[in-house]
DNA sequence: CCGCTTTACTAAAGCGGTTTATTTCGAGGG
DNA sequence: CCCTCGAAATAAACCGCTTTAGTAAAGCGG
């Protein structure tokens, strides 16, 4: 009934454990004859090495876990996430490395990182006191945070998120806008405050708006989907103080509002201008095609993980500079409605 | 150097390891006084149980395996998989498991198969004959099959393919088509022959257009990307028997043929009638919006979810009747130019 | 025929937990 | 004062594999 052991495979092929182990192992360490034999009966038996054991034994896994802030149903909804991986999954093709996506379990990452059997950790937007990442520290895993902040003995990969809110903000202001909103990215978990990536976007934001003279800006949370993005729209203020432009954190929320905003009868860019971070590849095909910041997600991907294999194999590994952003253009913006540019 | 184990945790506390087991998994069978100080200490050394071992010896690993046919940095650039894979977390969640991908590892899923440590695994796309799954059979880990075909103790999951296809097919003849080309779907890996979820949209094109006594249908394969799309778009037959509309076996494939055929200056849908497969998010807003065929995919992930962890309790699960399809009319498709409406 | 190296294979000690069966001890009942 | 019983804690057996250190036999030159 249970499953087959390499203790059966070894009796029923007339040899010892070792030498089974070794038939998968170190082939070249048996004959031919006896390496035939015992691969055939493992063949027959329906025998393969159990893989907890197999780590147990080795201290190695092969798998790398992704901490992962939010939970799955939801944060898959966000392409953002899909690209990291891409990026990721290059280099673990490369290495023989499988993924785990380790989300929170009953709210708590913690608890979820106890039954992740993996050789090494992404973190995926935590800040760098976040109690996971302590935790991880203390147990002394290998981690490499991406959209944090850095610290001693744990790299963090990161794209210039100031300068690139600060562009996005400055072109608004260069269309002549004035009164402008902040779609903010909302806190991860327990986290009090914002995200690291958070703080330092509205920081970019903040100092472009502000060298300006410009108003005081609204803000609004929305995580990065277009419901939420829709629901932003609707919290938007009327009025006197409407705003003509809107500066989202995500390009999933900057499309889901723009849609909300069409669809109750206003026109992008005329009435409103919209502009995303992110860059996705969808922000160039929607109606009219989104300005957003562009960040290289892929390439975070592939440099987070190159550098946590290095760390896995026990090498030192510094925070590598912040991977450049851009300002991409498209139809989304204009200039105000009545304005004239300056 | 090496990490904290359970026994340095039970001598530094001046207990058993038992007793240490217990109070991070029994805490009921301790004295206050000894928990307290147990997980005091534990808290201290930094310890936490080391997930291979507990794997091993609890034949629990808390984790289900995604067997994935394609390459991680191909597969995630189609929004299917996210949106499956919001489905599948939704119940992991529920029931406290993490998620393994599973790639091919040097071209092997076996391979890949053998590092995992799972409870269980869903399939994508794989024929029920696949050495994969057949080796899972012999291994006697549960598989619950998406996209594939059901077979005895395998449940599988899957859509009604070949009625969606066919009411596309029928959509483009009823508007008055009758020169059409099909993007197939490649098959995976060494699969000879297409994947059965291509066969039975494929069989559902042709019946229709048999039916209707149209002549033989053009077929190019691209897989599931807007690059593979585009390249399709361009080995489409021209000159005489060019098609004026095109059944695609996925929404991606779909929008990178439109975006290469609008630059190549045709008119969507006046020269040329575009019909993708899945109705993912971004189908709704591509221009002009995609007419396409919907499946249910995050109920299928959901679904496939369910069986497996009732597969994992021990209990016999059947194949449940395939999920509904529907064809969703937009506005990539009408006549020809220059034809009349039957 | 003898010592020495190779080749082919094995015994047994981990790897780090969980769990069953057992021991220890103090309190309560007769 | 002895016995029983329950609560608290433990010893030791396992989980299934890898790997080190070592043995037996075969090959080989002298």
């Amino acid at each position: 009934m249970s499953r087959v052991t390499i203790a059966d495979v070894a009796s029923a092929a007339g040899v010892s454990k070792t030498a089974v182990s070794f038939a998968f192992n170190n082939p070249e360490r048996l004959g031919q004859a006896t390496l035939d034999r015992v691969l055939g009966v493992a063949h027959d038996l329906g025998y393969a090495p159990h893989p907890a054991a197999r780590a147990l034994s080795m201290r190695r896994s092969g798998t790398i876990g992704i901490l992962i802030p939010q939970r799955l149903s939801t944060v898959f909804a966000n392409p953002f996430l899909s690209e990291l991986i891409q990026g990721l999954g290059e280099l673990c093709e490369e290495h023989d490395l499988t993924m785990l996506l380790v989300p929170p379990l009953d709210g708590s990452l913690e608890g979820a990182i106890r039954q992740a059997s993996v050789d090494g950790f992404i973190s995926l937007g935590l800040s760098a006191d976040d109690r996971a990442l302590e935790m991880l520290d203390r147990i002394g895993i290998p981690v490499v945070a991406v959209d944090s902040e850095s610290s001693p003995n744990r790299p963090a990969v990161n794209v210039d998120d100031e300068s690139g809110a600060r562009a996005a903000a400055q072109h608004l202001l260069d269309l002549g806008h004035r009164e402008v909103a902040i779609i903010l990215l909302p806190p991860t978990r327990a986290q009090v405050g914002h995200t690291p990536t958070a703080s330092r976007r509205l920081a970019g934001y903040r100092a472009a708006l502000d060298g300006a003279g410009a108003p005081e800006p609204h803000t609004v949370t929305a995580a990065a989907t277009q419901a939420a993005g829709a629901r932003a729209f609707e919290s938007l203020p009327r009025g006197k103080r409407r705003p003509t432009a809107v500066l989202a954190m995500s390009d999933m929320a900057a499309i889901g509002l723009m849609a909300a905003a069409q669809s109750a009868g206003l026109k992008v860019p005329g009435d409103l201008s919209v502009v995303g971070y992110d860059d996705l590849p969808m922000a160039a095909w929607t109606t009219p095609p989104l300005t957003t910041v562009r960040q290289p997600i892929i390439e975070k991907g592939r440099l987070a993980a190159r550098l946590l294999i290095q760390r896995m194999k026990g090498k030192a590994v510094q925070s590598p500079p912040p991977l450049g952003t851009s300002l991409v253009v498209r139809g989304s913006t204009s200039p105000p409605l009545g304005a004239s540019r300056r």
